[in-house]
DNA sequence: GATGAATGAGGGTTCATTCAT
DNA sequence: AATGAATGAACCCTCATTCAT
């Protein structure tokens, strides 16, 4: 119960009244779904390694995308929570930040334990989102409407500071993200078993992207 | 059939002696396996998308996986194509490219026209890697074996030239991939449709790369 | 509830007892059996028309069998009611009514109104008799013991008076039958939506049978 | 085979061009549709009947309802088979049959040896009727359009002549359905293991018919 | 008495694969 | 070489029924 705390972080339980079952359930489908894909996913299976009865997913979920989305809704949310924090603009124009470089490391460390922390079900997102284009709408949307706009404006903050080149905020801030991304999809996608120094890489990838995109 | 020719270099046609059908075959299921996934893409679609017989798919391959590894197989040789070519390294030693920055440049635009070119093929090559540990086995062995270590010396050569930071070749030749890779994500898989202006942005981008990673 | 007389009457409430809830229920599935029959209903949709929870219904009937047969039951007891009367022959007998005509016309009406009333009541009993062989013993067990003795009787009384043709009594039984049921069919079942004058076409009826039949 | 020329018929076999695992899957079908119904009938009993693999059977039809339609089509056609000659209509009137009596006698005789040829399938549209409303307006279209209209003229035809009584031609051939269609179906699905004399009682029916009609 | 979560057998349907033609 | 009918295992999902609350 207690390694699952990352579950109930991830699904909001407290809110959602999940039971032990659908917990089981939404477990054994996000392991599966990570490994070996949706499509390629039994209901069976996740229903033998759940340790309920098939029938009982579907009490739960009337269908087995259903329960693909119970999955992918909180993660996609989880995706770009901090950016979500009412004040989180904010902070940084109130010299919580007092430069991009402080932001930055702020945004990379958060987004590195999130990642750690529920990375099958970051696969699951990450994956099916190929495939499924509600899914791949609906996180277009969220990121226009929550991040992209916030991200804007701190970027165009900074650049009115002199900290960072006259390159349009879009650039930057998709040289941000693949940067940071990149480093997060390399540890833990492409090679999560070559021995990280996570410290110190991190610390290089950020002096990298300050150097890259200083004034 | 001209307008196959992409397909014919993907699949090195000339040496291979593929019909008429199994140009069909192929492209029809690298259009689907891009769509909907290799799993939930049936082998009766693809018949009837190809033209053929069901039974004529299983004639040429003898399973629905062994149709995926040939589409697999050729892209993931071409993925890493320039880094095969034998006096690639002596190129580069030979003043073929003087600074670090010509070599990216080279290898990016080449990269950029290979995405361009071969996008369906090389979407079905990503998604399916993270599915099928025989596939991510053998990405793995070609980069190690192939692509890491001739990088490796190029960045240790421009290292001690001068032009690049001090830090750990792995961390150069990271930076490096991540960045190239980050804006043909972007432009090719996650924002297809904004409108870019790839030669612009493509500049940017290495105007970045490089004042992240100078001495 | 007050509308809910006819499933008093055809329950026979005051002697079984039943609960608002096993009304409901008997309601429902009357409806639904009637409507897509009674293999193609499930006892959730019944439950769910009902107002009641699945297991509701298991608490009254064992079984779904159980609950067709609660409907069938009654359904078929009233169907044969007029002969189950004691005292049914005797009238007739004693000159309750002087002609074969006036027998008949009491019958007809009295079986219109029945069918009327428990117009789905009767479908589920008449399109279940097709699949339940048990259902059809009974139904042809109470035929032979309580209604075609009677009946006989009463025909072979009117052919002595002379007013009913010399057929085998079992011709007159049936030809009186199926006028009768055929106009009931036809004006509930196969054709209810046409714009039909009953008392008018009920008496042709009744004339067209006692010119086939007379003497 | 030989035993199965009534298939044959039904199915217009020789315009159709059916296999024989067709033929074997659609006489499974219709006898169990018949015996046990529709919706409480599986396909997979149906594929073992048939001696064929469960998967066959969606070959030919996609779904169970298009099983179910390729047999009642064809028996819905057949069944008002002899109003669709197109010179049904002219038979009569140019004295082929003389009298109301003898065009019901052929329409009589032909049924019987249709309901006797057919029974099962026979069985099947009418008590899958009740359940499918497309079934029912498709009956319904075809009688209106092709039976009932040259029926009226028929009768017309005979009224004017002076035989018939001057009922509406509705009512004369409601009665004259009913009357053949309740000897048929006493005979055939009420009471079929009582000791017919099928000639005599049809005679009998034909007696009381053209007694209750004439004028 | 009433509930509704849980069950697992069985439902209709799809699938990759085989093989006679 | 190519076909497409045939297969039966496996798919997702529904069902009647049970039982702890």
């Amino acid at each position: 119960m207690d390694e699952r705390k990352w579950l109930f972080d991830l699904l909001n339980v407290e809110e959602q009244q999940l039971s032990e079952k659908q917990l089981n359930i939404l477990q054994a489908a996000i392991e599966m779904f990570a490994e070996k894909g949706y499509a390629a996913t039994s209901t069976s299976e996740i229903a033998k390694r759940a340790g309920v009865a098939e029938g009982t997913i579907f009490r739960h979920y009337k269908t087995k995308k259903d329960l693909l989305l119970a999955i992918v809704k909180p993660t996609l949310f989880q995706s770009v929570a901090p950016f979500l924090a009412k004040k989180f603009v904010k902070d940084v124009f109130e010299n919580e930040y007092e430069h991009y470089e402080q932001f930055v490391r702020a945004v990379f460390k958060n987004r590195y334990e999130f990642v750690k922390t529920y990375l099958p079900a970051i696969r699951v997102l990450w994956q099916e989102m190929a495939f499924h284009s509600d899914i791949k709408v609906q996180f277009q949307t969220i990121f226009i409407n929550h991040v992209y706009d916030k991200f804007k404006q701190i970027v165009e903050h900074f650049q009115q500071k002199g900290e960072l080149a006259l390159l349009p905020p879009e650039t930057i801030i998709r040289l941000t993200i693949t940067t940071i991304a990149g480093f997060l999809a390399t540890r833990f996608l492409i090679m999560p078993d070559y021995p990280w120094d996570d410290e110190q890489e991190m610390e290089r990838t950020i002096q990298f992207l300050m150097n890259g995109l200083k004034a």
